[in-house]
DNA sequence: AAGTCGGGGGT
DNA sequence: ACCCCAGACTT
């Protein structure tokens, strides 16, 4: 159908709507008590793909940590990935240090300022940007995320598939077109956000209630369920990991991950991964140095089986624990170290890792 | 345009 | 089992 033609009527009364709904409804969060960019900017960074439940004590203990910019930048990069531990998305924290250290040593500690300027640093997309610069700054850029989609394709009855850069386009030009309407912009992004996230829920949403029902395109046909679309993901790789767990004295032997990989920069053990399920470590195609280490070492008798599901990746481990006699702890494979279990909690791991760790020793 | 990158919660 | 979450970056 021609939405197009219905805009005008639906925008007098979609954006005064929403900021009346969000006077009364809206949550108390912490982040909502400042208009410093840092703090903003650490919400923001989050919340990307989180919900507000999980990312809520991490932004508490990052702020606690960190309370400043600069103290960020100087911040060690294991600790704060330690703190970071599991979130997920990794690269945000390596992204959130990156770009702290920017702005503290070549921006003189003052925060970019404006959507463009924002685009700019490492970590802050579209979205980010038109949330600190909005939030922050008062700025009338329209914030797009998950929420905007799918309160906007229902209201609006727009039917592009979401994951598609023309759909990207139509969103954008149509928040941008209501944001022109709010009465304050940073309240705008929070309200439409809030009401998405609360009331036009993407199951069972509350359309009784809903303040803009009577102009909802979705509900008056009855197509809540349908909206938005959106093309269905490809179907999860599985993977298998085959680890060695080289023990000594209480102390274990562990590696950074270096490799393009998921949990890039964290720690885990001596790794063989294969493409097929391989109970018995005997089938597995070690190096012989390897062999020769296990078989010397005394091998647990039950393996530890564990499964971690990822967006993209169903990862099914086994890990095999190898206690080595003393003399041969000079002969660990390359890139493994030998940590005591108190070193070992300090590192950050992937949450299978840490597990594991909680199921065999904890 | 398609893949990659985590983990948790809801239905 | 599937979907979604205050997305960004790489290929």
């Amino acid at each position: 159908m021609d939405w197009q033609s219905d805009l005008n009527v639906i925008e007098a009364v979609f954006v005064p709507s929403l900021e009346g709904w969000y006077e009364h409804h809206k949550r108390d969060l912490p982040w909502r008590h400042t208009r410093n960019p840092y703090y903003i900017w650490l919400s923001e960074v989050i919340l990307q793909q989180t919900r507000v439940a999980q990312g809520k004590p991490y932004y508490e203990r990052f702020v606690d940590t960190y309370p400043t910019i600069e103290e960020l930048a100087r911040a060690d990069e294991k600790e704060l990935l330690r703190l970071w531990q599991g979130l997920g998305y990794y690269s945000r924290a390596r992204n959130l240090h990156q770009t702290a250290r920017y702005v503290t040593d070549q921006l003189a500690g003052k925060f970019p300022a404006t959507y463009h300027e924002l685009l700019k640093m490492k970590g802050i997309g579209v979205y980010t940007a038109a949330a600190i610069a909005s939030f922050a700054f008062g700025e009338r850029v329209a914030v797009v995320d998950g929420n905007v989609y799918r309160v906007l394709a229902r209201v609006f009855g727009i039917y592009e598939d979401i994951t598609t850069t023309g759909a990207k386009k139509t969103f954008a030009a149509l928040a941008t077109r209501l944001i022109q309407k709010a009465d304050n912009p940073a309240t705008y992004n929070q309200a439409i956000m809030e009401f998405g996230a609360i009331q036009c829920t993407p199951v069972a949403p509350d359309c009784l209630l809903c303040p803009v029902q009577q102009h909802c395109v979705a509900y008056l046909t009855g197509q809540q369920h349908r909206l938005p679309v959106k093309a269905k993901k490809a179907p999860v790789r599985d993977r298998y990991f085959h680890y060695l767990v080289f023990s000594n004295n209480n102390k274990m032997a562990m590696r950074e991950r270096t490799e393009r990989d998921v949990w890039q920069q964290l720690y885990d053990f001596y790794l063989l991964e294969t493409d097929e399920p391989k109970p018995n470590w005997r089938d597995l195609l070690l190096p012989d140095s390897v062999n020769e280490l296990v078989r010397q070492g005394v091998l647990a008798a039950t393996p530890v089986e564990a499964m971690q599901l990822l967006s993209h990746q169903r990862i099914r481990a086994i890990f095999h624990f190898v206690e080595l006699p003393d003399g041969l702890t000079e002969q660990l494979p390359e890139g493994l170290k030998w940590y005591s279990m108190a070193e070992i909690t300090d590192l950050p791991k992937p949450v299978l890792i840490t597990n594991y760790l909680e199921k065999a020793f904890g």
